[in-house]
DNA sequence: GTGAAAGTGTAATACTATAACATCAAATTT
DNA sequence: AAATTTGATGTTATAGTATTACACTTTCAC
């Protein structure tokens, strides 16, 4: 069967591609909103595509401070990571994922959307996913309403399919 | 046009019905289930009915401190509330809704379910749904990324339409 | 009644997020 | 280029949310 590029992120791959696209998917869409993507804001950006797991605020600032250069001479504290965060979160370029209060890289930054996720309890991974129909199925309910959508969030938990089949190796 | 039943919280309604109703499912729930449902869970179970907008466990904590019976003499810390929370959660009486870090009372606790939320960002008012399409649309979407759907949390947020009215009014 | 299990009290603490104000850097104006 | 303004970051303190750990009590099964 072929692999659908929805889940890729649930497939071993080449992780340093995704990282530099998102880096360059950031650069051109600040340039063209005239938004700065100061030196700080890129660092939290690239930690937070370390991986394709939701890291929390203070985990990124533990390795803003540890990891980084810019964190080498300067003392940190929580407000200039979620300030970092909240810029990205402004440009689309970082979601938060409420259940976990936890930050990932947007994996569709070009256009707004809904956020949609599946999140694997086992092994942490989130995908974001774009889904005509779903997002349909979201206005018809919320017109069905009288309700204005102005956004809205679906995560989705359960087992990843890597994860569902070493399960059941294990049985 | 005749007025939905799914989006009756949002209208003017004898919120008294709702209260005692959702008191008689839960003592109905928890006799089948043989779980206890005591003072305390029945006081916090009151609590989160008061009213269709979704409040913090703190705000439930001070209430049953200062407002209820049970507070009256005991000295009661957050664990307490927290644990009837959980307890509710887990026999489907309350949802927590991960956006606002706030729980609500369920609207149909008699059968398991996923969490489709309506939230005005004006009231605050939360309307929790049951719709056949999001749930298949959601289960078409886990599976066709082979994952396999344990859960799943809606979070539609906007305008009801009492706060929508309202505002054209004032325009 | 006695013991086991479930429920609650209590103190302390961990985790998440923001407010307020100072300082610094960049861009714009003059 | 100096002055001005704006945006970004540093820093301290605090607010808000949730859990751990242990003591005590109540309920239920036997």
């Amino acid at each position: 069967m072929v692999t659908s590029p929805k889940n890729l992120a649930f497939q071993h791959h080449d992780h340093t591609q995704c990282i530099d696209s998102a880096l360059a998917s950031a650069q051109l869409v600040c340039s063209e909103r005239g938004v700065r993507l100061t030196p700080l804001r890129q660092e939290v950006l690239q930690l937070v595509w370390q991986s394709h797991k939701p890291l929390g605020a203070y985990t990124l600032l533990e390795q803003l401070a540890n990891q980084s250069a810019i964190g080498e001479q300067r003392k940190l504290g929580p407000p200039t990571v979620y300030r970092a965060l909240e810029f990205l979160r402004e440009q689309g370029l970082v979601h938060r994922i409420d259940s976990l209060n936890a930050f990932i890289g947007c994996q569709h930054p070009q256009q707004p959307h809904q956020r949609f996720f599946l999140i694997c309890r086992l092994c942490e991974t989130a995908v974001e996913l774009i889904s005509d129909p779903l997002t349909a199925v979201i206005k018809t309910v919320a017109d069905a309403a009288q309700f204005s959508n102005e956004g809205a969030s679906v995560e989705i938990t359960g087992l990843c399919p890597s994860c569902r089949s070493e399960a059941s190796d294990h049985v």
